[in-house]
DNA sequence: TTATCTGCAAAGCCTTTGCACTTAG
DNA sequence: CTAAGTGCAAAGGCTTTGCAGATAA
């Protein structure tokens, strides 16, 4: 597998732009965390170690690297988009409580094969995808109601 | 299959609400398109009927549709959110052209199924989705690079 | 009558952008 | 040296909210 920094690099030569300090900052903290982040938890992530970086930039950032595929956007409902690292090999879709807001990371590749068929079908050739489940968690169906 | 309308009128009636004629022509709109609509877009369509209703309350319907289950919000990634009728017998995913915009809706009674396979292993209840594939469409393929 | 609903405009969030400065190549 | 990158603050979208008047029950 690529190091995405590695990718970073590779993209950012190929596209005759340069380098920057921040960006690699950003994509560091990024794959510590392996969570999924908004990007309000990203910049304060970020500020602890280095308060000049300003959330513009981490916004220009987060969009660069999911234009390269390092990482991919969660647009959620009723809440904003988290970004995560797209790690090869760890394909994955999400559950989340509409409740309290758990999120689980969950796996399927019949589901990863079953929508490359489809696309395929549509003559679409795939970038990404977005799978959200939404419901209520063991402990919030135990509450009587809402 | 239950109508919109009579859901509508029921789930008000339980909690105690009261009906408008508002919410009925906001509703009707939305089961005459059929389609995935922005508010904005629903809100335009409302404006030349009823030019007198608020954007306030097609957001405070919309809320209202979704609680209900009689409308459920397709989270996009970089564009605002689409709203649909969730008419039953009638369940569907989408495939978003990422270059164009283009929306096909798939259908995928296997990954329907895997997905309540899953929500039960984790024991979760299940109470919507949002399945969006990202891709480019044929035509936008042909477009030599970007 | 009275709690809900509505329209309006203001306020709030989140995100993007213009600009002058900095920096990589 | 020159084009790309950055931080800041202002501007922009989209959505929510406070409030006074309207309305269903």
């Amino acid at each position: 597998m690529e190091e995405p920094l590695e990718l970073l690099n590779k993209h950012v030569k190929e596209k005759g732009l340069k380098s920057s300090a921040q960006r690699n900052v950003i994509l560091t903290v990024m794959m510590k965390e392996k969570k999924h982040l908004t990007v309000d938890e990203l910049y304060s992530l970020i500020k602890k170690e280095n308060p000049e970086i300003g959330i513009a930039t981490v916004y220009r950032t987060i969009h660069l690297l999911c234009d390269i595929g390092i990482v991919r956007e969660l647009a959620i409902s009723n809440a904003v988009s988290r970004y995560e690292i797209l790690a090869d090999g760890n394909h994955h879709d999400h559950l989340v409580c509409v409740s309290c807001g758990k999120f689980v990371e969950i796996v399927s590749s019949l589901i990863e094969k079953e929508q490359a068929k489809i696309a395929h079908t549509h003559g679409f050739i795939l970038t990404n995808h977005t799978h959200v489940l939404y419901g209520r968690c063991p402990e919030c169906s135990k509450e009587v109601s809402r």
